[in-house]
DNA sequence: TCGGTCAAGTTCAATTTGGAACTCAGAAGT
DNA sequence: ACTTCTGAGTTCCAAATTGAACTTGACCGA
């Protein structure tokens, strides 16, 4: 989501402070797409660090810290689920998972290799330590991050925020037929 | 992001509709960092089969086309201002960006190659075009998201996330020292 | 029960990515 | 003017990513 990046402070350079104020000035105000920018930027300046510390203090990457967050949120799913409600593709999290349960931190599936069909993936014991471990650095950084807002206004965000997700089988998905064909010249490259 | 995916379906498991339910809701209603993962999830539902479709049709890779759409609206700008508002590492762009001008979507930058400090970008005439082409799309995928909302809605949803991200040099950056420090056991792997 | 279809998960291979090291142009200091 | 410092851009290469093909279990209808 696509996002990656720094930590000693120069590293990829999302960086948010210090410059780059014409480029970032005209994305927020002259952007024809507003809302999806400032999407993409605060969940870049939320995830980045946060991913980052995950991987220097773990040695997990992101998809292995996804799948974990995930199973702890609903025990039990799947890796589709975590792929349907990530982004990332399957087998992708297949690695992810079969990683995890190397390091111990997932309980091992029974009867499995192969391929079977709907699994439903457990944390370990050691896999609910390291999440409960990790957790409050996410929570203070989603604090840290709405510190902007009144807690009048978070709640109105959130509730905005909502209302456009759970539409989101309306609009999400393909993009709609007439959008693609505006273009004539389909397959160059 | 930052992102990644699917298209006739059933590639990475993004779609919204059907099933996951479970973990959909969970990670909705049940979740630490609510905010967080709606600015995540909206994301990647938006981004996704954009890019997918410009992949697609224009053979652009999703950084290549971020430093194209970039330029569109800060024209001149370089690199280092692209990678500080988009979240990829420099060395990704200048890869982009040298492909780009490669296929004459930039115009070519005077003296450079060595690396020289702080070059000017501009697009083509060809690479104005591409933009103008493919940002239909992006507006309209931008509006169907927003459809679940009213105009005073959208009005007050694009202020709450504004005070968030102009807040941004207060809570982005690297993480605070305590909430690094929570864990002991650093280093490991 | 058999054959057919579907989809979860895996494997493989080619591409892409990004951390690290490097080059070098301006700026700063003396 | 000379040296040092800073940081933008590039190169390199190891590692991660993911599209495509495959395997296999589950479900369905007859």
């Amino acid at each position: 989501m696509t996002g990656p990046r720094p930590e000693t402070g120069e590293k990829t350079g999302s960086m948010p402070n210090a410059s780059a104020p014409e480029m970032l000035e005209a994305k927020l105000w002259g952007n024809p797409c507003p809302f999806a920018f400032r999407l993409n930027y605060l969940a870049l300046l939320y995830n980045t660090p946060l991913y980052e510390w995950i991987r220097d203090s773990y040695g997990l990457s992101r998809p292995e810290y996804v799948v974990l967050y995930s199973l702890a949120l609903a025990d039990g799913g799947s890796a589709r689920d975590v792929s349907r409600t990530s982004g990332f593709p399957k087998n992708t999290l297949s690695r992810a998972i079969k990683r995890l349960e190397l390091m111990g931190l997932i309980s091992p599936r029974e009867k499995a290799p192969g391929g079977g069909r709907k699994q439903a993936l457990h944390l370990s014991r050691k896999g609910w330590a390291l999440f409960e471990e990790t957790r409050p650095a996410f929570e203070a950084q989603e604090q840290r991050m709405l510190t902007a807002l009144s807690e009048g206004e978070r709640q109105i965000l959130s509730e905005l925020m909502s209302k456009v997700v759970l539409a989101a089988r309306e609009w999400a998905g393909e993009l709609p037929a007439e959008t693609r064909l505006v273009t004539p010249g389909e397959e160059q490259q």
